[in-house]
DNA sequence: CGATCAGTTGACTAATTTCAACTTCAGTGG
DNA sequence: CCACTGAAGTTGAAATTAGTCAACTGATCG
């Protein structure tokens, strides 16, 4: 595993985070703790599955995939690391994942350590780290019934409707910054049935599609209903 | 464990809980907090999904089951709870699962809050919290990847060994105090499917069955391998 | 402007579920 | 004490879902 695995566009590119200071300090959300701003190419890897866990990042621009192979090339995505999200607290000692940029991104890095320090004297960091990790968990539970329980459609519809929640620009407008084929790795799928249940949807109106990776929402009642969420 | 309590039956039942105070004070695991004892009849709900969580519980003897379920009826079970672990972590304000007892249980409970509170002067609390928190969080990361990717014969595999590791009674010997129903819904699978892949795992010669909750590991190089996991 | 890779679609296959019959087992209750 | 009872478990055949293989389309980059 962890050789460049690309996944959109790999051919050489050149310029990119235009008038970003290659290091800035930043505050951390949690902690008076400063971190460092690291740029990160497109498919580039910010770590691997196995190395030591030192650090955990916070996302300014761009989007982060974590994910998990087998042996036999199997792979898992854990997560879509998106704006304002922080990840890196998979595994204790070592890394679970291997992480990802989906797109050139920029990431601010934050020693665990330091973190883990702060959180000594300061309550509230303490307390909002707490909270940060169940959050996790509680993302990962609905993730596990997802996984456990869920039709093709139906995982799909949830992971529209999630990241609908988590992107929105205009309303009823969707971007999907990664390949079909790691939705498929993310919803225990394959891209083609990806594929399928997005053309499915359009049919049946829940949904249009802009491209690849621009889909809006056309009817958020019919999503909701076939996601199989308890909502109303 | 070995508590010589009855697993699987359900008829009306008498005495259970031979010599225990109903009422007890323990220790809990990782901070200086009073917990109080508390017997549950098998099947009887611990605490319900959308709950108000104010306590998280240990598992003194017996055995517990978290789950979730869908309005259709379709169910999952998050983890099964053994002596010694430490369970009601899922969710900030309500809880996400229900948790009910597999069997005939003593568990002790401690209020979050009172746990909470401790961390704030014990850094050695605040940091074993902390890390049974981020082992829950790598328990539901590989469960993740075992329900999107892996087959039924690797899943049931998969949980085999991992009962193996945590119950340790005479080597080789796996106790099951759960139904097949209840794997298959942790396993994301139907009853006759984990049936199926246990006669096929005896066929192979990686296990042999004494009864329907008594297993033992005839071979673990086979069933290792099986699983699908990186070991050698 | 053509090479390449992402995405879509179709036909077929494989894995798992569903439905159904049958067996086993533990705990009564006669 | 032993036959009865109902749930749990096993097994088989049919149905369904998603996966695999393959062809084709379309977008993007050099």
């Amino acid at each position: 595993m962890g050789t460049g695995v690309s996944e959109t566009r790999r051919p050489a590119r050149p310029a990119a985070f235009p008038a970003l200071p290659r290091e800035r300090v930043e505050r951390a959300p949690f902690a008076n703790v400063t971190g460092r701003t690291v740029c990160i190419r497109r498919d580039a890897e910010i770590y691997c599955e196995g190395s030591h866990a030192t650090h955990i990042f916070k996302v300014i621009s761009g989007a982060v995939r974590t994910c998990k192979a087998m042996q036999d090339g199997r792979r898992q995505i854990g997560e879509f690391v998106l704006p304002g999200d922080v990840f890196g607290w998979d595994g204790i000692e070592s890394h679970f994942y291997t992480a990802e940029a989906l797109a050139d991104t920029v990431l601010v890095s934050y020693p665990r350590r330091a973190i883990e320090d702060a959180t000594r004297y300061d309550q509230v960091a303490a307390r909002s780290l707490r909270l940060m990790m169940l959050d996790s968990l509680s993302a990962a539970q609905r993730r596990m019934l997802l996984l456990a329980r869920k039709t093709a459609v139906e995982r799909v519809a949830t992971f529209l409707l999630e990241m609908h929640e988590r992107t929105s620009r205009e309303p009823g407008e969707v971007h999907l910054p990664m390949t079909r084929n790691d939705i498929a790795d993310h919803l225990g799928l394959t891209l083609e049935t990806v594929s399928r249940v997005l053309s499915g949807l359009k049919q049946k109106g829940a949904i249009t599609l802009h491209g690849a990776h621009i889909i809006r929402v056309a009817n958020r009642q019919i999503l909701s209903k076939i996601s199989g969420e308890d909502g109303p």
